[in-house]
DNA sequence: CTCAGGATGTAATTATATAACATACCGCAG
DNA sequence: CTGCGGTATGTTATATAATTACATCCTGAG
């Protein structure tokens, strides 16, 4: 479950081997994966970069696919619902899990520049956070944690 | 800089307080501490809970405080760039900073149930967050570190 | 067949946030 | 005191994000 930051990497398997995984997971588990469902971590997984919802909804308007809110939100909606996707709440704007099918705690290094998107896997039990709610006794059910800034591509940048 | 929590507190001394500091800070740092700023201010200390800009602006213009969203945004935007309020991205509102005048990462306990917000402060560097943008290679300009789940008053509760 | 559930199509609306421009206030240089 | 520059406020309009509500379609169990 290595985070897949900001390296290089082959994209063309990625995207595969992400698509298979989610495709063989909703097999196992009762989902259907539609063409629009589909479609949508498609364009999910094409950029490591986080997409809007209305961004989404033009490009399925262009093929033909739809074209009102409901139709991006609901497809978008079942992603996250299942771990396919994750919502970056600081954008409002939305990502292809990295590791679907596990459960995590996802966490986020988004580039300002570039708009770059990497997901890693938080130990929320054991950081502050965690550490926090135990003293407070507060009860943890979902965790956002995102940082904003510059990757390292970025950072050598002049502007 | 303990976190304020979901313990029971004399909320008036907490208020006056944070509100005087706010105001010295001010004027210590040439800030203009105006009468909506003020008001908005105190309105999110009224409540240890985030409010919505359009909450506010209800508010604000049944004081005849002015009645258009700039003014809240406004308002809202000073507080949070000079570290005296802060947005809670998950549920687009704001809250009154626990700690104003510290530079800090704050850290959020959102309860689902009665919508109290407690804020803590990070140790970014040393949570998983830190260690992987170090890692990475990434510069962390921002963290938005937001937990929701049940506070103790509300896991006792049947519903 | 038929009907219950899930999925999609579509129109309208609500919620959140910003752009753009006019006006008012305030300290200070002349 | 006067006029100027900067900051704050007032106001209109608009952009962006998300949801409600309802109609339609498809599929599989009975």
């Amino acid at each position: 479950m290595e985070p897949i930051g900001f390296a290089r990497h082959d994209h063309k398997t990625c995207i595969a081997d992400s698509l298979s995984a989610v495709e063989s997971l909703c097999a196992r588990n009762g989902l259907q994966f539609t063409p629009v469902r589909r479609r949508v971590l498609e364009l999910l997984l094409q950029e490591h970069q986080a997409l809007g919802a209305y961004e989404i909804l033009d490009r399925l308007r262009d093929e033909g696919m739809g074209s009102q809110p409901p139709v991006a939100y609901r497809a978008l909606d079942f992603l996250v619902k299942n771990g396919f996707a994750h919502k970056i709440e600081h954008l409002n704007a939305f990502t292809a899990c990295a590791h679907p099918g596990q459960t995590h705690a996802p966490m986020f290094l988004i580039c300002r520049s570039c708009n770059a998107v990497a997901e890693a896997t938080a130990h929320v039990s054991t950081d502050t956070l965690g550490k926090t709610a135990k003293e407070q006794g507060f009860l943890i059910e979902k965790a956002v944690i995102e940082a904003e800034g510059l990757c390292p591509n970025c950072q050598d940048m002049p502007e």
